[in-house]
DNA sequence: GAATCACATGCAACAGTATTGCAAAGTTAT
DNA sequence: ATAACTTTGCAATACTGTTGCATGTGATTC
């Protein structure tokens, strides 16, 4: 039934259990980085903690990024298929200050940064703060 | 004796009282942008409470900014004399991820950005991870 | 100078998010 | 079936940020 789902947890190496399936799901079908907390609300009855569990591990198998947009709450969202995680797949993300809700820019590479003298590039954090497409008016 | 620092503070309406001129010392001699906890730390005595409101008082009187640098904790740095906390004083933040410091990169001015139709720019955290030049070798 | 007022400070308590220890449940290999 | 290992659930805790309330302090008015 989930088979899609498992052979992309499988892919990152990944064992696939109920939870990760449901977790991922859920990432999927929002296709916006959530917080923890709005995880666990599209749950009935799974603990914080193991859903924490799972994100954390999701993130050291690069299967998903975090953003700390500075709503208070890290946010996670899917990678792309081919994301490594490294510089290159760095985006633009964008908390809309109306509904709150986190839009990954996938298609706006963050660009490069020409640090002063010393200063050693690991890698960004891009937030843009406004309003989304769904709040204007 | 601190007549320099009253000045700055009368300078953007904020009453100078002995908590007050002691917070913008900290921030003044640190030279980088500095976490609540932090700036409690360089205190003896001093309620986390009071500095708290006093640190949102010099933010709303645009004394001070803060940055949200992915760390945990917002950390707070003085404005330059001349800036009004609009778009175009806005700069990046180099947080070193060995000693955790974080730097206004104030000449560094962060490039416009062409957000996708729909999306209202208001405002930006635009965050470097990596060394600094304190911690390289 | 005393009464009054506005504001700043200190204390304590609380809220939200993140995180960990531990035991139970589930899974895999032998 | 047993042992070894991983995942999950529960509970407790840490950390940062925030607020209510009482007290203190300085300015203002009379």
């Amino acid at each position: 039934m989930s088979n899609e789902i498992d052979k992309k947890l499988e892919q990152k190496n990944i064992k696939p259990t109920a939870m990760r399936e449901l977790v991922y799901e859920v990432l999927d079908k929002n296709k916006k980085a959530l917080s923890l907390y709005e995880i666990e609300q599209q749950f009935e009855n799974v603990e914080r903690s193991t859903i924490f569990r799972t994100l954390k591990t999701f993130q050291d198998k690069l299967l998903i990024h975090s953003v700390d947009d500075g709503s208070g709450a890290v946010k996670y969202a899917l990678c792309d298929d081919d994301c490594t995680c490294s510089l290159d797949d760095l985006h633009y993300h964008f908390l809309c200050t109306k509904c709150g809700q986190t839009h990954c820019l996938k298609n706006m590479p963050i660009p490069k940064v020409d640090l002063p003298e010393g200063f050693n590039f690991e890698n960004a954090n891009f937030v843009i703060k406004g309003t989304c497409p769904n709040c204007q008016g």
